[in-house]
DNA sequence: ATATTATAGTTAACATGTTAAGTTAATTGC
DNA sequence: GCAATTAACTTAACATGTTAACTATAATAT
């Protein structure tokens, strides 16, 4: 932690640093330790948060629509689902129109669940814009959604 | 992909996206998946890689210590360097002195795999830079540490 | 010296990321 | 109208992230 470190050890350990998807990964699991513990009180992993929150915006979706809201791949969403419909926080209808999808709804106990939720990470979410900086974080996301096009254009 | 939004639709959606732990997490999956394929040839995840890099910069580790310049959990690593070890692209010796401790070495297939990938590697993130623009890049890089940094004094 | 505590690492258990293969139902092509 | 293809999931397989429990060794503390 405070072992001292030579110059050549610094720069060593700063090129090293320069990797853009540990940098990334390690922002995003700061952002999730210290600002989603209400979820973990519930038991609930950010992404299955953020499909309850999908539902709640909009009621009723199939699973590849949620799992591009939610920005999950379909096999992580179908998981998702199965583990939500357990706990009774969502049910499915199958799609009359087309057997092969599934609508999903919120139950009155996902509903519940949100409600108790929300605050919280409202709150939080709050506190990260005052302790970062509004325009920081603006500038942040402006930058990630940049490079995510830059990079999907060959 | 090009299916027309309502306004109110757009709207929702952009207050959807603002969502930091799935921001940084679909950057970190659009600079791996465009910019590492040649890790995938060669059966290796970012994580295995970064490993091996870290050990070609230093040679011997712990596995602990490997664990801090990688930024990963210690069963994460723990399981990486079985995994290389099976591959017979590490060795590892247990230090004489404190029989809790491994040493970690690179095999001499170890050190060719190295070789083998780095260009390709060192070629794409030259890409990554051009294509972003390098002011951006640090300025991500920086924004990214300031985020960190200030989610981590509570 | 021995009991306590700390450290290094492994294992376990569960959710997710990721690619590929499998299933069932709808669509297309001819 | 039937074969081939596509679409919506699901399942599988493997690596990682994450927390907790476990093992073995070392340090400490009284």
């Amino acid at each position: 932690m405070s072992q001292s470190k030579t110059k050549h050890e610094q720069l060593r350990l700063r090129s090293f640093d320069r990797s853009l998807p540990m940098s990334l990964l390690r922002a995003r699991e700061a952002v999730m330790k210290k600002f989603i513990p209400s979820l973990q009180e519930h038991g609930l992993s950010t992404q299955q948060w953020r499909s309850i929150r999908a539902l709640v915006q909009e009621d009723g979706l199939e699973i590849s629509t949620l799992a591009n809201r939610c920005h999950l791949l379909l096999p992580s969403m179908s998981r998702i689902i199965q583990n939500l419909e357990a706990r009774d926080l969502i049910k499915r209808a199958s799609v009359k129109a087309d057997q092969r999808r599934n609508a999903i709804f919120l139950t009155d106990g996902g509903r519940e669940l949100f409600k108790a939720i929300e605050p919280k990470s409202a709150e939080r979410y709050e506190f990260i814009t005052q302790q970062f900086g509004e325009d920081k974080l603006d500038q942040l996301y402006k930058l990630l959604q940049d490079l995510v096009i830059s990079l999907e254009e060959d």
